[in-house]
DNA sequence: GGTTTCATGTAACATGTTACATGATTCT
DNA sequence: AGAATCATGTAACATGTTACATGAAACC
């Protein structure tokens, strides 16, 4: 076989909930996983190519529509996916631009320093905003399936108390930065 | 001039702290920057090099050790380097597989879920413990500008605070997971 | 009739990782 | 003497992003 990227698996995810298009995992990729993954169609297309020619997912026929192509997982996929569901996952180093500039900021203006903070802050505000959201939406339950609901909830409070971290972090960086 | 990848700044960065071989930059970076940086030799020879071509950096001459070649920042250089200070940071897409794969785990048994999180529980409670270790070397003052210490200071309380959040959601996500 | 969304895909570019090769120096 | 660390670098591989091209269908 040939690689085994994480898209791969991300995508497999996808099509396990249910057959989609290569627009749908995008779709599905921005809405949901925004957050903590992405994907792009450089990405998508040429992954699902090879995904389909190792057998891992097939194409749904007879759609109204010609040029839509509609994948689904195969039972190998399947496999392949439950497999890599109960490996280690070894977590791979971040890159954060941010906190490798501020790191270096010693030079700037302090009030330099203070607005990128704020700046900083207010990003992680809407996220924390958007998290709640969803989490409104998530309890009205919209057709998702009951075993999910655990889960998806999990990611979204790992949103909102990492946000809340993060937000909390600031106001006391930003104290310190007036008072240095 | 040639590209400007983010590695650029940050041995840039790395360099206007003190000159350096190539070997250093790594060291610097494995313990400094690890926990939102990081670089490796197969990036560094290459960029060091397109760096000195661009004249960002310049040759320190006559070491000891001929084989070693000390870098050191240049007029030109630190220029590039303030104004990349000055520029608004984009945030770059997170790729978290270990979200990915809880996101999808509703088909696993609750014990692996369980176990999973416990482990990831563990990884946090470790890095707490190096970030607290760091802090503690800050506060004995060694070498370091004191002009820096406070940025230096905001980082591992980042690391520290972002990490009790972690720690915190994994202790509620598993209580969640033995409800559920 | 125009704009937005749906839909697929490629090419060029940029970035990042791993394995390998080589050998000096320092520590135990 | 042997192991660990210092030190540089390349090649192959893997991954990821952006811009472009194309056009249908749905919405307003």
């Amino acid at each position: 076989m040939a690689l085994k990227n994480k898209s791969m698996y991300a995508i497999l995810g996808i099509l396990n909930l249910a057959p989609s298009t290569g627009y749908d995992i995008k779709k599905y990729s921005d809405k949901v996983l925004s957050g903590f993954w992405n994907e792009n169609f450089g990405h998508i297309y040429p992954t699902l190519k090879m995904m389909l020619e190792d057998g891992m997912i097939n194409i749904l026929p007879g759609e109204i529509n010609e040029k839509k192509v509609r994948y689904a997982i195969t039972e190998k996929g399947r496999m392949e996916y439950e497999a890599w569901l109960l490996e280690e996952t070894v977590q791979q180093p971040a890159r954060s631009e941010f906190m490798l500039k501020l790191l270096f900021s010693s030079s700037l203006p302090r009030e330099k320093v203070i607005f990128m903070l704020e700046d900083y802050k207010e990003l992680h505000e809407k996220n924390v905003g958007k998290y709640l959201e969803m989490q409104k939406d998530l309890e009205q339950g919209n057709a998702i399936a009951r075993d999910r609901v655990p889960f998806i909830n999990a990611v979204l409070r790992r949103g909102i108390l990492s946000g809340e971290a993060v937000i909390r972090w600031c106001d006391e960086t930003i104290e310190e930065m007036r008072r240095a």
